[in-house]
DNA sequence: TCTTATATGTCTTATATAGGAATTTTGATG
DNA sequence: CATCAAAATTCCTATATAAGACATATAAGA
């Protein structure tokens, strides 16, 4: 199928703005092979040296994996990514690794709040599922986290009594929700009673709260997340490589 | 001067390369307009299609920007850049603001220890420069800071009683070097008594640390730098875009 | 002098061609 | 069936050409 030019702006961006479209909307699922450069060129009836720049713009902003001699692939989610991209805290050392263990503290549904509506664009009425939970590393309780999504979302997940420790994955595959990029706010706060007792510190202690958004390709912010981080042995690393 | 290719690597990536050495040497500065892609093609002995993608990837990295019709220049430290790129601190709203104002504690010069010569590439002997102040956001102090540098590569800098807010522009067009890229390590802590008393909060009460290493074109890290940070009124932006 | 065309220089977009590199598929052979 | 060689597929590198867009310098005219 001939895909005319929408008319706006240059080819290239155009066609990326198509081949977008097509992983939002599930038409390409993650993980799945796209086709070649010269049958995507037919189809959109571009140039081949277009279409690879479409390509190669989204490789650049991780929404498909390019190699040479295999394909292009859409973005999933993998451990490797998670950790890389999505987890921060370090040990002093400069080791990273993602958290193996975690309890769980809760699942649970219930009404949205003003701020939840405003945070996953939802709309009175909407329900919420909340998942709470401390995650270790090094084998200690180190992160108190609570994440907010919405109900509609990922149905059947307030029944979920045993949520993956690995939550990107999950999202992706059980609900078809891909987490694409995030927007995460920091700052430093008191540790109460609650956090205390989970984290193992004394009340007032200082912690790190991590206030995280997260959204699909789209746009559509999917996940709210509220970490709060011991950092005596951790730190959180944040690159500015611009 | 047709420069015959080194040998190693695609040839797009070896002109990228060289042209980045003329950055790092200062043979193009801060600012300068490059030749034309055409030019440097005939210089480098290539095409100028492959002039162009070295120049794009480098305009990706930061280290040059192009204009249509104007032509492609050296970055350059701008207040635009480091509120941008080097500034993380944001009003609840989203507003990010440079701080203007802000109080200098003191200028003073003294043998490195060993974790400065550590973060900054040093050898035994070596001189530092500390560098104190407290900057102020919204009209009240906010941020503690505390920058080494490196005696030798500031020649003078422990005379300078004023400093301006804007260092990476100071160490650009007073000592010819350009910072391009920082890591950032962040963890909560307890105000001391010094904190407690320069940021007008109570001793004990979190601040947000934040320990910059920032380096040249070339990964020489040039600068170290400890922030504490009052973060009842402002949080620490960090976008996941990858 | 000021304004308005014109020309020039530079980057941008789009296409085409050709060969190379990495991987997978196919087919021949034992 | 197992193994190896050949072919096909896909992305990667490099070059060339041509036209368009944007900005600035130059020249002509009022």
């Amino acid at each position: 199928m001939i895909q005319p030019a929408t008319g706006q702006g240059p080819l290239y961006r155009q066609t990326r703005d198509l081949m977008i479209r097509r992983i939002a909307d599930g038409d390409w699922e993650p993980g799945q092979r796209l086709p070649s450069e010269w049958d995507l060129a037919d189809e959109f009836g571009v140039s081949q040296g277009t279409v690879r720049k479409a390509l190669n713009d989204l490789a650049d902003e991780n929404m498909v994996l390019r190699h040479q001699g295999r394909g292009t692939f859409v973005a999933s989610h993998t451990s490797q990514r998670e950790l890389f991209h999505f987890f921060h805290l370090e040990a002093p050392g400069g080791v990273r690794q993602l958290p193996v263990t975690s309890r769980l503290v809760g699942v649970s549904s219930r009404r949205a709040s003003r701020d939840d509506m405003e945070r996953l664009g939802l709309s009175t009425n909407a329900h919420v599922v909340d998942i709470q939970r401390v995650r270790d590393l090094g084998g200690k309780p180190v992160i108190s986290e609570h994440i907010t999504l919405a109900a509609k979302r990922f149905p059947s997940l307030a029944q979920e009594d045993d949520p993956p420790n690995e939550l990107y994955q999950f999202y992706e595959q059980r609900f078809g929700m891909t987490v694409h990029r995030a927007v995460e706010q920091l700052r430093a706060i008191a540790a109460g009673a609650w956090e205390a007792e989970q984290l193992g510190v004394k009340r007032g202690a200082p912690l790190l709260e991590i206030n995280r958004i997260a959204e699909t390709v789209d746009g559509t912010p999917i996940e709210w997340r509220r970490s709060r981080c011991n950092t005596q042995n951790h730190q959180y690393l944040s690159e500015i490589l611009k």
